[in-house]
DNA sequence: GTCTATATCGGGATAGAC
DNA sequence: GTCTATCCCGATATAGAC
């Protein structure tokens, strides 16, 4: 309750108030320093009782995932290729995913760390079929802007999408952090964040009609 | 023991051995996973001992947590100024980074998490130095290349190094899951993940001769 | 300095009343 | 379905012998 607003609905009875309390626990604390009498008592009920509704603590986190997975894999149905060049659609895509993570950061939370994370098996899987979703239509939009000559043919499309995940996801991991430190020097705003970070990946740092300094 | 084999001398006794065998574990599973018995076991000693050398198990975190942060200064310390372009510059400074952080996973897997984690106070501060070090002196750097009219003057350069920082830390975390992943597409070995992403940022997505796309 | 033994607390999980 | 009361275990931390 401590938390962001996003959902207030953690304090009604039921299962659903049993998953609300355990995924906003779960999204800020990770499995492991979460008690099950911490969830109970922010869901305003008994041990038992969320015994009574999962089998162990594993399945109940494994019911947070599983619906953080499925809302997450709507946001993502729901963004539509956008017209324009591909760089244009790229940046659209990309802005739309941060907006989907920046709005829905306990889904986010958990998804990310279990993708991330080494340990069980079940879980990392279907976190990571969400991150793959979005890495691989990333590659595919930047393979076609490839074969329509808009971008450079000797670049990697799958590191392309690589570094356009990176920002938005160590943006999303920082962000908590750098709204602290207001004196941070780029817009914290995560839209124009994700308008000037595409403006750089596709024009480049370099001032034009220079060489290639890297090669 | 069981995890990379950098550091060998978990099992010496002393303050020493307890430091190294608390540094796997906490790097590896976090300061609430981890018991004070599971490091005494790992340290060949017993628990009393690690209370008779650190007040408390918060007191051991902080003192592996300085030595860590100790390593990864001396470390950016001894990262040269590289001669030729701002670009080159730029690259050899990032790449020795990345270097520092794949050669001393766990050393950054504590500092990482204590800089993104927003418990605690005393050492997220210690652990934000070292991370503002990196990202102040990219910061510099960019600037120094936009004066002498390498970079382009619009490009923010805190952006630019935040974006740097990202790929580099992102790359970082994401590696241990990458390498069960063989057919990933980009070269995974992080001296030329390194390269590769310092030439798409350099000189951009875009064909050359075209026009800006994003505005 | 390093051990054995123990105190105390909070964790996950269950029995059984209602 | 939901509670009170409880079991068992492993956690941090300490006492006191050597």
């Amino acid at each position: 309750m401590q938390s962001q607003p996003e959902n207030k609905s953690a304090a009604c009875g039921g299962e659903q108030g049993i998953l609300d309390a355990a995924e906003i626990l779960f999204a800020k604390k990770g499995f492991d320093a979460v008690s099950m009498s911490a969830i109970a008592r922010l869901a305003n009920t008994s041990k038992p009782n969320i015994y009574h509704h999962f089998k162990n603590k594993k399945d109940l986190y494994l019911a947070v995932m599983k619906a953080a997975v499925r809302r997450t894999s709507a946001l993502l149905d729901a963004l539509e290729d956008a017209p324009g060049t591909f760089g244009q659609r790229l940046g659209a895509f990309s802005a739309g995913q941060l907006d989907n993570i920046m709005g829905h950061k306990r889904s986010t939370q958990l998804i990310l760390r279990e993708t991330l994370s080494e340990g069980s098996k079940v879980g990392r899987e279907i976190a990571r079929l969400v991150m793959g979703e979005v890495y691989n239509r990333l590659v595919a939009m930047i393979r076609q802007g490839q074969q329509e000559n808009e971008f450079r043919k000797d670049i990697n499309p799958e590191l392309a999408a690589f570094i356009i995940v990176s920002t938005n996801m160590f943006f999303f991991q920082a962000s908590p952090v750098m709204q602290h430190i207001p004196e941070i020097g780029f817009n914290q705003d995560h839209r124009s964040y994700s308008n000037d970070v595409m403006d750089l990946l596709i024009n480049g740092m370099h001032l034009k009609g220079r060489e290639n300094g890297t090669s």
